[in-house]
DNA sequence: CACATCCGCGGTATCGTTCCCACATATTAC
DNA sequence: GTAATATGTGGGAACGATACCGCGGATGTG
């Protein structure tokens, strides 16, 4: 492991090009206010000729600030989590500070590793969604961190955003009720933990609240990825459900893949099988018919996490929980049987 | 800007607790092996009491190497690119190293930035996707560098990987062709300047080489997006074309827009309009007809980038320039006109 | 038994900054 | 006129780790 010599020019270059001392320098560089206008203009120059950039390896070690934030997530590669990383990245760029993103891939060994990189940095401040580790070793070590996603809840004490799972689910319940779907077919997540089980909460008692018991639901359960949501449609498909069926997605991707095994079984969506998905990533605009679902509030989970790390930075010991609403997107894999059915009772009353 | 004290255990402490120097405790830590395995049990235990973990900066700044590269792309968000640094992020974890992610969002001086930021936190070498920005001053600055995607033609001299454009455009028109597709109207960016400039090259020879004047060809321009694409598809439909129509897009985000018009326009894909695109993102999956599709070796290219840029650090100085094939994805969007036209021929003749 | 060799370890200088304090000079106040 | 404050600057000690050199003792060789 040989040093790595680029010979770069450094303060003291600059320093004995101006004339000054390092001090003076670094004064002039940290826009310092006690300084010479005169001194600073000809520091300026030296540091221009000379091409001099501070080193941020020292500056930090001896300030104690990086300047650089975390992120882990588990996917980079997934729509969803890639907005959520879009809207912190935006907002962390708008103060200078630069982000790190680690994708976990859902891999609790690989999350770890992260995290340890994470400290090992030096980072500022960290956002992070635990898929499965202990971040106690993160707060133990007196990092600011920020969770985001549900697994927030196992650590009430911590600053978190997330959306509002419940509410989506209410809103989307209601607009499923509204077209005349009354008993969907529920597609949720079975890792994770602690998202599923929130969803299927939210379910349970949306249903118990209408006078219906939730033990007659029917809940598939899935991975989150399409193969998985194509191959429970398939199943469905196959069984001798009542129809038309109508699938309540937990992701996107499960419904798009559950749109695809429609699509392959030569029926048609929403006359045959309705759909509704969950996160509103962009690939829903483009099936045929697009694909009608709530909408998470994912750019805005990324901002709105890395202004409560910048708030917890600043000093500001806000220990809020931000959940942010879900919204409908409708596109086009809902059918509308309450007109049909109206229509059909109206004709036969 | 007051410096950050969290009093965390230093190699010091380590030392201190058991009962060896520090140099001890590095050459423990560093792995070197003129060390007693028994010092070494003790000072691992002792690491592990205190929760001692290395810091990097202090590292770094000492061993002139920190472990970090650096990927600037054009949007994170955008599925192709998100891909990329996948592929780069896999590679580099294998090896232990963490990689810092830059979007520039095609803004040219937030790329400046990102650039810059680079230098400053020291990485020991980048991938980067020049946008507009001339790079020179990374290499002057004396950091290994390889280049991604077609702006790395200006720099010869700077080993880089890329997918074989050239390839994947005769790929798809010999295959438009041997469906009957003879002359397709060419939808291609405008800006990130060399891209479709290497784009209309590959169209023009192949004609050319077919006998055909490419002047006569039909050359739309659009910017990348779902929505360049939805325009120019709408001024196609509107427009005394003749049909059927075949439409081959730069990017697949253009032709799933365009995808988008054909529907809204009440006609069908592909029995009225024919779509190919160019990219190969999963979205494609997605929309009916799915889309065909060149798909670009997006994966690859940030695997084999980084594997340039981990060898150009081992200090084997190889210029390569990897270029990796594009494979044709074929799905709905192409309509076979040879065999009725085949069958036209023979009830006619 | 004298001498060279090797292993394991400690001391010190160093990486490039920033922080703190001291100092000289210039300005203001009484 | 002296004391008190401001202003701009320089010197040196950190920050936390590694590189380098040299030292004592065990081992090997004739």
């Amino acid at each position: 492991m040989k040093s790595v010599k680029r010979n770069l020019p450094t303060i003291i270059d600059v320093a004995r090009l101006s004339g000054v001392s390092k001090s003076t320098v670094a004064r002039a560089l940290s826009g310092a206010k006690n300084i010479n206008p005169e001194t600073l203009k000809t520091v300026l120059k030296a540091t221009k000729t000379l091409g001099y950039e501070r080193n941020h390896l020292a500056q930090s070690l001896r300030s104690g600030r990086t300047g650089m934030l975390g992120l882990v997530i588990p996917d980079i590669a997934n729509p969803f989590w890639a907005e959520v990383a879009r809207g912190a990245q935006d907002k962390a760029a708008q103060s200078g500070a630069s982000l790190l993103i680690f994708s976990s891939d859902w891999n609790s060994e690989r999350e770890a590793r992260h995290l340890r990189a994470l400290r090992q940095v030096r980072v500022d401040g960290a956002i992070v969604n635990p898929v499965e580790n202990r971040i106690d070793d993160l707060v133990r070590f007196g990092m600011p961190v920020v969770l985001i996603g549900s697994s927030a809840e196992r650590y009430p004490e911590l600053p978190s955003v997330g959306s509002d799972i419940a509410q989506g689910i209410v809103l989307g319940l209601n607009y499923l009720k509204s077209l005349g779907h009354y008993r969907p077919i529920f597609l949720v997540g079975q890792f994770g933990r602690l998202a599923p089980v929130k969803f299927q909460r939210a379910i349970h008692d949306y249903f118990v609240a209408q006078g219906i018991d939730p033990d007659t639901l029917i809940i598939e359960h899935g991975d989150y990825t399409v193969e998985s949501g194509n191959a429970v449609m398939k199943r469905i498909l196959d069984s001798p459900l009542p129809r038309p069926i109508c699938l309540f997605a937990a992701n996107d991707l499960m419904a798009l893949g559950a749109l695809l095994a429609v699509r392959d079984a030569g029926l048609r969506c929403p006359e045959d099988v309705s759909i509704l998905g969950f996160d509103g990533i962009s690939a829903g605009i483009f099936s045929d018919p697009g694909l009608s679902t709530i909408a998470k509030p994912a750019r805005g989970i990324g901002d709105g996490a890395m202004t409560l790390l910048q708030e917890q930075l600043a000093g500001k010991t806000s220990h809020d929980r931000i959940v942010l609403p879900c919204h409908l997107v409708p596109r086009g894999t809902l059918q509308d049987l309450s007109g049909s059915e109206t229509s059909k009772l109206t004709a036969e009353g």
